[in-house]
Parts: C-alpha cells; sequence; structure tokens
DNA sequence: CCATGAAATGAGAGTAGCTCTCAAAAGATG
DNA sequence: CATCTTTTGAGAGCTACTCTCATTTCATGG
C-alpha cells in the first residue's frame, strides 16, 4: 500500500535505526514517511489550508482513515520531530555545578546542532518550511505551542533536580516556560527573517536576557 | 429572540455603559451575553467537550448561525474578555524612568485589581472556570495562548518605545514573549492550586525571577 | 406615522477534520 | 500451512465552521 520504491520519490529514505525492525515495523514507518512526504509536497503546492487530508491519503497512497491512525490531527503531521529526549539527555549531561543559564545554552545549541547534522540535505528544507507555517497558519502555531509546554514540563523537571526544588516550585515552572516563551519567539524571529539568520547566535543573545536560575 | 428579561436568568445585566446606544446596539450586547450565559451554564452542567454549538444556540435562544457571527470559535465564547486596552493604557502611564519590571508589575497589579473590581460578582466565579478550562481543556488552552501572543506583541510595543528601541528589536521581542509564558505558566498554577493562592502574590514572584530590561 | 434603506437573523446546504465500527488483508508464529 | 494478531480500508456519523439568500427587525427622513 505504502510503497515508496519505485516511482515515487521519498525525499526521506527508512533510517539505519529501523533495519532489524520485523517487516511490520519497518512498514509502519515507510508510510508514515509516505503521509508526512506527500503533506509537505502537496502544502508546497497549494497552501496548507487548501490542501485536505484526503489528499494527503490519496498521494500518499493510504487511506484517510490510516493518516488520522498514524497523526492524531492535521498539524501533526507537519510538526512531528521529537527533539524532546535529545534534549533532556544533553541537559542532564551538564555537569552540575555549571550555571543553570550555561547549561541550557550549551544544551541547546548541541540539541539544534545534532538535529541539523543529523540530516542536512531535507532537514533543514524541512525546518524553513516548518518555521514558515508556523509563522503563518494559526493552527500550526497553536500546536506547536501546546508542544512547546510539553518541552517546558521537561525542562522543568530537569532544572527542578538540578536546582534542589520541587518540580512543582513556582520558580522553577514560571523560569522554564518563561524560556520557553521566549524561544519559540526567537524562532519566529528567525523564520520571519526567512531563516537567514544564524539561529544558534539569536538563540545566545534570548538567553542572555535572563537571569540565571539560582539554587535553592 | 434574545430577551433575557422575566424567565431566563441572566446572570449579567446589561452594563450602564451601554444605556445610550440605540436598541440596536443593545440587543446586541444582550444576545452576546445572552450565549455567552448558556455556555457557561452548559459548560458547568455538561463540560466543555459535551456542549455543542447547537444546544448553546437553543439555550440563548438563538440560531446556530448567530453563534458563529458573535464568535468565531467555540473556544472564543469563554474567553472573550478584553483587558489589553486597559494593560497598555496602564502601562504607558508608568513614570518614563521606573525601571521597567517595575511599572509591568505595577500596571499587571492594578490591570488584575480593575478585572476584579470591576464585577466581583461573577466576574471572578468566572475567572475560575475560565482557569479550570484552561488547565483541562486543550482548545481553550490553545486559544488562550494565541491570545497571550498578542498581549505579547502589545507589551513588546510598549517596553520598546519605553526602552528607546526598535519595535522588531530581537531583544524586546524576546523578553515580552518570555514574560507571557511566565505569567501563563503563572495561572496554571494558580488554577490548579483551584484558585486559592494569593494570584497578585504569585505575579509579584513570577516578575522577581526576571532581569530587568535595560534601556538601550 | 409610514415608506424606504440598512442591518441582523434564521434556515439550510455544504465542507472538512476527526471518531468509531467492522470486516478484510497482511504479517507473525508454531 | 494454519492460526492468531495487527494493520488497514470502507463507510457511517458527528460537529465545528462557512456561505448564501430570503425574511425579519431596527433606523431615518419625509
Amino acid at each position: 500500500m505504502a510503497d515508496n520504491d519505485g516511482m515515487t520519490t521519498a525525499r526521506t529514505s527508512v533510517p539505519e535505526a529501523a533495519r532489524h525492525l520485523g517487516l511490520r515495523e519497518r512498514k509502519k514507518l515507510k508510510t508514515r514517511m509516505a503521509i508526512r512526504d506527500a503533506t509537505y509536497a502537496l502544502i508546497k503546492e497549494q497552501g496548507y489550508d487548501a490542501t485536505t487530508v484526503e489528499q494527503i491519503a490519496e498521494r500518499a497512497e493510504v487511506s484517510p482513515s490510516t493518516v488520522f491512525r498514524y497523526f492524531p490531527a492535521k498539524e501533526d503531521i507537519v510538526l512531528t520531530d521529537e527533539y524532546d529526549p535529545l534534549l533532556e539527555r544533553l541537559l542532564r549531561e551538564r555537569p552540575a555545578d555549571e550555571p543553570v543559564l550555561e547549561s541550557l545554552r550549551r544544551a541547546i545549541r548541541e540539541a539544534m546542532a545534532t538535529a541539523l547534522t543529523d540530516d542536512p540535505a531535507h532537514e533543514q528544507d524541512e525546518m524553513v518550511l516548518r518555521a514558515r507555517l508556523m509563522v503563518e497558519v494559526p493552527q500550526v502555531r497553536s500546536r506547536l505551542m501546546e508542544s512547546m509546554s510539553v518541552t517546558g514540563r521537561l525542562v522543568c523537571r530537569a532544572l527542578a533536580e538540578r536546582t534542589g526544588r520541587h518540580e512543582n516550585d513556582l520558580e522553577v515552572r514560571v523560569y522554564s516556560m518563561g524560556l520557553m516563551g521566549a524561544l519559540l519567539e526567537t524562532m519566529i524571529y528567525w523564520a520571519e527573517g526567512d531563516c537567514r539568520d544564524d539561529l544558534p547566535e539569536l538563540v545566545d543573545r534570548t538567553l542572555a536576557t535572563f537571569k540565571d536560575l539560582p539554587r535553592r
């Protein structure tokens, strides 16, 4: 059904990490990517709103039901990329005596770097499209804000642990979510400038507007 | 159609400010309030998701079309309250030589105070319900985040003016949105604690985690 | 007080996102 | 190869939301 061999131009190929998975799992990954590729292509052609899930399904050679089985909502097809675990790991790997803000800076920089070098080819291309959509399409921006708040909780937990606070401590929560808001705005700023600025530098400037979070 | 005299128990009555408006305008305010009251009542009875726009229309004695004519989306029925102009005015009224963070603190406090004393009776009641919805219903939270980003732009412009920066300056934008993110988290924290904490105090603690925004 | 114009409403059809169910197809397993 | 499990497709159904058009309701000037 979702065979991406031959005719269909799949920009994304099955990652190495999945080679040893059963046929079933591999097929699932294929379908997933077929849906995402179809979506990106259609959006580039017609824009986000004009692209219906039915069209996506058709181009990906799956049924509409399947699309919703893989992605809970249309916006999620565009936004699905999970760097949260990576960020969390990087953050926890920072030395415990390093200033919190500096740890954040390093972890975020490294996470971005990894994301880009992971697959520089179209990964960056998709990042730019995603950034544009984030600025232009309210639904996408909304969804991204939601996912940012998830990342915020994650950061919150990590920072709470680091500074010896409860993860429900107002200050940590507020600090983390403030950070996320600022970083999201940074992305928007970057996207509005057609992604020409140096993102890591923008992030540095962003973090510079924050206090360090003191330990307890 | 939307007569709220007699049987219908309208918790909200036509505000004084509208007395001199034509019959047409007054009726519009009435329907608007009828829709909101119906919505709040139904949500209290059945929850947000179980409440359909059709039900709302029926109880407000209005057609579904009219509901959508008054509110662009279902979530907006719950969230429509515009304190933005108030906040902007208060912020601009602060002395120009006051530290930015202190101005923000005062302006926000006063805005909240005004909002509450304006109509303490059910205004607070609705605020609590709204806070709960914000925590429980993703759509509502999403919508609120959107409106927060509008407020953020507003704050951004005011702060840019105050500190002699361009309103597109990365630092001001990031600072403003960081603030909004933090304040939203404060509201969530407050709502999670069943609105028992002293909100102004929480806001103070929140702002205390921020640097002051330096002038240019 | 009525006639004319403007605005608000209701009715209804239509679209699209999303859910749920159930039977058929495809992969895993012994 | 037979059986069990997972995945899929087909389709019905719900609801938020949009658009159009005829009807009603208010505003205004004579």
